[in-house]
DNA sequence: TGAACATATGAACAATTATTCATATGTTAT
DNA sequence: ATAACATATGAATAATTGTTCATATGTTCA
């Protein structure tokens, strides 16, 4: 135990703080915006719905990895899809997206 | 190539996009957010600065483990540090991560 | 100066994860 | 039904990363 108060404040702050949980799942939410790869796959949909082939052609990589990221994306409920034909388009489904993008742009810049 | 208007849609968003090294050093920020350790730390600073030993009290995990992560926060400006005796207070460096927070928590409640 | 304590750092290990290749599934048109 | 195309998935590999132990650095006080 360290200073006076340690023992306190640890108390104190425990207590504020949200549940173990819900901080895990918070953790692996933001996981998925830790990788520039789906990054710029969620910053291509800020557009339009875009088909997995215009996706891959657009971030330059194979259509394989994209398909693999958006299931990683759909899986936290970031993007939908719509089937039409052969295609496969998807779209993002949370308008939080922008917001926590914006925030982390205004970070960077400074 | 896919469909028939695939080349224009590529083009057209290519051009709507960060350049890469923004978008790289995005992913690289919310990198941070990713891990729940780190997650916890930060929702610990929320309330106050706190020391280098109530920090690992409270999240539970060794000094060291912590220190590292610390690093890590301090890296991409996140934290910053005082030095007081023999103690090191870490305390939050930007707005940006409270309102960044919040809009992750509104996502998972969903 | 040296002992005691708080924090930081380096090296090693275990675990996670992004990517690719190969292939399966699903869809359309002949 | 079969060929042609778009997308999804499994397995393998390479790379990254979080944690711990051991130890170094920094600070205070006797």
């Amino acid at each position: 135990m360290a200073h006076e108060d340690h023992k306190d404040i640890v108390k104190e702050i425990k207590g504020t703080m949200p549940d173990a949980d819900t901080l895990f799942e918070l953790a692996d939410f933001f996981k998925v915006f830790g990788d520039s790869t789906r990054i710029r796959i969620m910053c291509a949909l800020f557009e339009k719905e875009l088909s997995v082939c215009c996706i891959a052609d657009i971030v330059g990589m194979e259509q394989s990895t994209v398909s693999h990221q958006l299931r990683v994306l759909r899986q936290e409920n970031l993007v939908k899809v719509r089937r039409e034909g052969k295609q496969s388009y998807y779209s993002l489904e949370d308008e939080h997206i922008q917001k926590i993008f914006e925030m982390g742009l205004e970070h960077i810049m400074e």
